[in-house]
DNA sequence: TTGTCATAATGTATGACAAAAGCAATACGG
DNA sequence: CCGTATTGCTTTTGTCATACATTATGACAA
């Protein structure tokens, strides 16, 4: 009855994979160090060797750690995580500093966005416009500020899916987990008349095959969002970085 | 001493995850379907039941499949899957034409790599430019048209580990598997001393910290990739892509 | 320095039981 | 008589325990 928040209830090799994949994106184990051996994770978290042996196999396929006989489990260089992976984003989410990387995210969006816009506009099906169309009429018919953001999600998502191209979908998937709050957080009240505007042309470029106008008016409606962002949440998220970050 | 090119020698768990994860992206089993219970895939390939629920779990981890008790376990919609994972990515070339998939790459290069460039330049450490010069020398000393690519590889990895932003470092992972051969292919002779020239165009703007000229380099240099590939591959690498693959 | 060996860690196999979910048969009510 | 709910069976995944194989490390000895 009382599972916490929402982790209990599911299988205990998840929540073993939760633990260790939070502690090591957490950075609590340093790249290169090795984890404790696997009777000793059992211990500590009293459950079998076979459910501590199956989350290691869920984080090796994520590319977080790798392990030889003898030498033990080592954390990987998070150069190759599958950082786009929803369980890593997940852990990275848990962990650092929210803005930092919703940031981050924003500048994917910013160089993929667009090209995805303009790859829609000439190779999405009818489906796929339909997803499209059915995010800017969820939007438009939305009551509360949830289902706002809801179809403002399928919206974004559907772009990436119109692509035609499974490379882009990844980045699609990464909306349902990261961008729920961040767009729960700019869709407040006056900003959506324009918004909707904004979103709309998106749509008729795709639908139009207008590949160029397409990217344009994604490039207007991630300009904005940009502003939105910068002015709630701060600064990070101007646009381009700055240049004192550099060390040289 | 003969190890079967290198499939053998690596632990039996790969080796099933690699033949169910071929099998799934080949599109044998089919989105929804089940595959065949655990203890069944036990005797079809001769091996323990702890193996495959490892390679079940490596899976999973990947979006491929989920599994529940009795209803089995289930082959998810491509749209979940971690395209970008170096596994499916292997699944993936294995199975299918070759170009269709080089060329799906491409356009995700086209859309990220300038900006990735770009970021580039605002936020490279002194030991990410290293990287990139490195890169470039390398390109400038190789004899052997292996290690030519080799260095061109590290060049633009190089380039999206300098954003400092891990969402841009899947894509990078993504060279080591699938450009090899492509640009094993483009790097034969003639073409060397032009693409040497632009290459150090990219390393020049970003060394100087100017991003809008680290992006037009980096499209310049992406165009003359495409003409190469072109030419060498097949129209599929044309850009934009044909209209006539809308259904309305 | 090199070779060998003990050892500690992961890798594999087996067998047993728990838990969940589909399915069918059954019982109940309309 | 038909439809619906309930109950119980059974299949499949989930977890545990144990034993043994394999491999690489590190120490020791030649």
């Amino acid at each position: 009855m009382f599972q916490t928040s929402n982790a209990l209830r599911r299988s205990v090799h998840s929540q073993v994979t939760d633990r260790v994949g939070s502690s090591i994106v957490r950075g609590e184990i340093g790249v290169g160090e090795t984890l404790p051996p696997e009777m000793q994770i059992c211990e500590m978290m009293a459950v079998s060797r076979t459910v501590v042996r199956e989350a290691i196999r869920t984080l090796t396929g994520k590319g977080l750690i790798e392990s030889r006989p003898k030498s033990g489990t080592r954390v990987r260089p998070p150069e190759q995580w599958n950082q786009l992976d929803p369980d890593v984003l997940r852990w990275h989410l848990e962990s650092a500093e929210i803005d930092r990387y919703l940031a981050k995210l924003f500048q994917l969006r910013s160089a993929v966005e667009p090209a995805a816009a303009a790859l829609a506009a000439t190779h999405a099906h009818e489906d796929d416009i339909a997803r499209i169309r059915a995010g800017c009429d969820g939007m438009d018919a939305a009551q509360t500020n949830e289902a706002f953001v809801a179809a403002d999600i399928m919206f974004h998502q559907a772009i990436y899916f119109a692509t035609r191209n499974e490379f882009f979908w990844p980045i699609a998937q990464m909306f349902e987990i990261t961008l729920r709050q961040s767009f729960t957080i700019a869709a407040t009240g006056s900003h959506r008349p324009r918004a909707l505007i904004e979103h709309r042309a998106v749509l008729d470029a795709i639908v139009a095959g207008d590949a160029e106008a397409a990217r344009a008016a994604t490039v207007v409606l991630l300009a904005h969002s940009a502003d939105d962002l910068v002015r709630i949440r701060g600064r990070e998220f101007e646009t381009p970085s700055p240049r004192d970050a550099r060390k040289r």
